[in-house]
DNA sequence: TTAAATGTTCCGGAAAGTCGAACGACTTGC
DNA sequence: GCAAGTCGTTCGACTTTCCGGAACATTTAA
């Protein structure tokens, strides 16, 4: 049972990533402690070690073995790899300063959506990064404004992928809801979050197109619901995205 | 011939690997190009991609694969593992800032210096990230300092492993030479680089550790020759570095 | 000092990954 | 508009190589 999919897949493969992804969940695990971990025996977590530390993808300090940086320069370089990304950073840092709260850009891939960059204005505490964290694509400003841009073959095949999880009680889970919010996302130009992913928490976003309409990501501005209110919440910001993705979306054009 | 010291390594675990940095290398390949690259079957390619895709390591559009950002998860992770790294990450922007060129904060793996943060200053150009990317260690002047902070076993080690290729005709090759001047830069506190990875660049570098005097790391200030000179390169620019090294030593402690 | 972990090495058996062939779907060029 | 070439995908047989267990070395705990 359970070899439904995986014909075909190189098992040692997902066994390497398997311990990739454990020692960074533990922060860190000792040889014996993974093996267990893993239901195989010491002998054969050690020659993995041994393997993904020869290559450099881990680390080893008394003991302990620990993800190495080999990820990051990977990760950057495919952060980077695109003028496109690149640019959009430097709009995230001007909707951040103008706005103080804070801002990001997020990308779809493999149907959820991932923190490329953030900036926190002022007024935002300074919390961890989250840079490269995934999220159900649905309970975000962002990735709504991504979602509404795909086609809807696309949403279908990612709604099967990924279904509609709640993340809080007004996360959006019913489909036919969902359809018709992306919907008026598509008339309005912009999309709204209210509490969909952390209670307390407002955003608005907006979707950065290819010329041909394909959307690259969404910037997207959020804060407390006690800021974002009114006026706000229903003109200034939403005018304010929509003019920086539209400038975004030249620079992108012309680069 | 070449299984040296190839006992107990997973080959598979090879393959994926060399298969991931491929395409990072070529910014994205198609099938058969990455099979005839790897010299596989196309069927053996096949399988491998189809694993990483599965796993959401690599990305795929009209045929063409690409690494994915989940190594931005992992190496975001693994850089702000520590509240140490984060809280250089604010000493480099400070440094950033007030120096107005570039800044950066280095650590050593496997023998090599890897660039975690970097901050250019309004005056110094925004070049790409080079977050993650590898370095000689002893070809930077942040790379020296660290060094010049761990043990003479390590550091023989390191040299045995890494050697002393030369980046420039100023790089540092000879060790006899190296070792001397480690030793200053443990007299005086701070490193120099003069042109010795970047032509036309010069550099000053501060350790900075932990209470029981082991490095984690490196700060370092870098900039063109012509306005590196004199007070500011002898005196101000070190006292500042150090200063700074100082704070963060401080806040590394009480955190 | 004993006892109980942990890490390392080695070997036989079995599971797995590799290759090549063969197919259909697209392109390219004449 | 047909043929030759390329590309991606699937399948089965061979054999590489990966896994587990046991035995030894090493460290930590009692």
């Amino acid at each position: 049972m359970a070899e439904n999919q995986d014909r075909g897949r190189v098992k040692t493969t997902e066994t390497a990533f398997r311990i990739v992804e454990l020692l960074m969940e533990r922060d860190g695990m000792r040889l014996s402690e993974l093996a267990r971990e893993l239901g195989v025996a010491k002998s054969t977590a050690h020659r993995h070690l041994s393997t993904l530390l020869d290559l450099e993808y881990v680390t080893e300090n008394n003991g302990v073995y620990r993800t190495g940086l080999r990820f990051l320069e990977i990760g950057e370089q495919t952060r980077t790899r695109t003028d496109a990304y690149r640019l959009a950073e430097e709009k995230v840092a001007d909707l951040a300063a103008e706005t103080e709260e804070r801002s990001q850009f997020i990308v779809e891939e493999h149907g959820q959506g991932v923190y490329l960059f953030r900036e926190t204005g002022d007024r935002a505490v300074h919390t961890d990064s989250e840079i490269g964290k995934r999220i159900p694509i649905h309970a975000t400003a962002a990735g709504k404004a991504i979602l509404a841009n795909l086609s809807d073959e696309r949403i279908e095949e990612i709604i099967d992928q990924r279904g509609l999880p709640a993340l809080t009680e007004h996360t959006t889970t019913d489909e036919e809801a969902l359809w018709t919010e992306l919907a008026e996302i598509r008339d309005r130009g912009y999309s709204t979050n209210d509490q969909e992913n952390t209670s307390g928490l407002r955003a608005i976003g907006v979707p950065v197109r290819y010329e041909d309409g394909e959307p690259l990501g969404a910037l997207s501005v959020s804060g407390p619901t006690h800021r974002f209110q009114k006026t706000l919440f229903n003109e200034t910001l939403p005018n304010l995205l929509l003019g920086t993705a539209n400038e975004l979306e030249l620079n992108i054009q012309y680069s």
